[in-house]
DNA sequence: CTCCAGGGATGAT
DNA sequence: ATCATCCATGGA
């Protein structure tokens, strides 16, 4: 099998696949099969190369932000202990530029679902509404567009196990497919008018809008708050301190972590989430006895 | 500000 | 085999 491929430094493929920011890639071989917007792709790390194949090697390249000089904005982040731990443990991970549809219904479907959830409905919403594609004799499904969901029923999305969030998908759908909400033009706006506009959609509140506008309109400052991370958050940084509302932990959020603050959310969110299982109990004691 | 519906996988018993 | 746990949004 002849494969392309490009110099990839600085990035570690499985680790930014893992990271809780992207739920469709799927382990093939050495390597994992995907979409990146219609195509069908496959793409393998080796060293500092990516070998690929069913999309443009400029293609390959945006998706996986080779363009974002990662040493810089490891270097911006704050020094504390904290910081310094995720950023060794997370070397190589990049914030992917997810196309906005895609990420944005993902998103809607992930309130209140773990990892493992989110992969088996995006999965469902894919095999079912999405187009076939075949890579290296592996099938793969485009995400459904927003007007072919927006024609679909409520019980049409139920049926992929989104529960309640089949309404609120449904709704963002018809909004976006109907082009009411032009989620393309959105990308001219600034963060603060963005976020307004994506927190009007049916299901969008401010953790989902901060992580569709960090990974699908590349504002790297966005700073999703999430469980995971108001642990570290209140653990960290707010240690033996009761009453810290959830308002003074954004606004810390804004300014401590600085220009690049997404990029430092996820390496303390992966971080969190992957340092051992077995801590995860203790650490969450150690939480809720603050 | 607080409370709580919602649903399906996952880990504990 | 049941039982508790995980969790974002939106509305009361």
């Amino acid at each position: 099998m002849r494969l392309a491929h490009i110099t990839a430094d600085d990035f570690d493929l499985a680790r930014t696949l893992d990271s809780g920011q992207v739920f469709h890639w799927e382990k093939c071989g050495d390597g994992f099969i995907g979409t990146i917007g219609t195509k069908g792709v496959y793409v393998e790390q080796r060293r500092n190369r990516l070998f690929f194949k069913g999309a443009t090697a400029k293609v390959i390249a945006h998706y996986f932000a080779l363009d974002h000089p990662l040493e810089e904005i490891c270097r911006s982040f704050p020094e504390d202990a904290a910081m310094c731990a995720a950023r060794d443990f997370c070397q190589g991970l990049r914030i992917i530029r997810q196309p906005r549809w895609e990420c944005l219904a993902t998103f809607i479907t992930s309130s209140m679902k773990q990892v493992a959830h989110i992969r088996q409905m995006s999965r469902a919403l894919r095999e079912r509404y999405g187009e076939h594609r075949k890579i290296l004799g592996g099938q793969v499904y485009t995400f459904p567009r927003a007007d072919r969901i927006a024609k679909l029923a409520e019980e049409d999305l139920r049926a992929c196990a989104l529960g309640y969030r089949a309404k609120n998908l449904l709704a963002t759908a018809r909004r976006v497919g109907s082009g009411e909400a032009d989620l393309e033009k959105w990308s001219q706006l600034p963060d603060e008018s963005l976020r307004e506009r994506l927190c009007s959609l049916p299901g969008v509140g401010a953790k989902v809008a901060n992580c569709v506008m960090l990974f699908a309109y590349e504002r790297l400052r966005a700073f999703p708050i999430d469980v995971w991370i108001e642990r570290v958050l209140r653990q960290k940084y707010f240690p033996r301190r009761r009453k810290v509302t959830a308002a003074q932990l954004r606004v810390f959020c804004e300014t401590y972590f600085g220009e690049h603050g997404g990029y430092a959310q996820q390496y303390l969110f992966h971080h969190a989430r992957k340092r051992a299982a077995a801590p995860e109990r203790e650490a969450r004691a150690g939480c809720s006895a603050l």
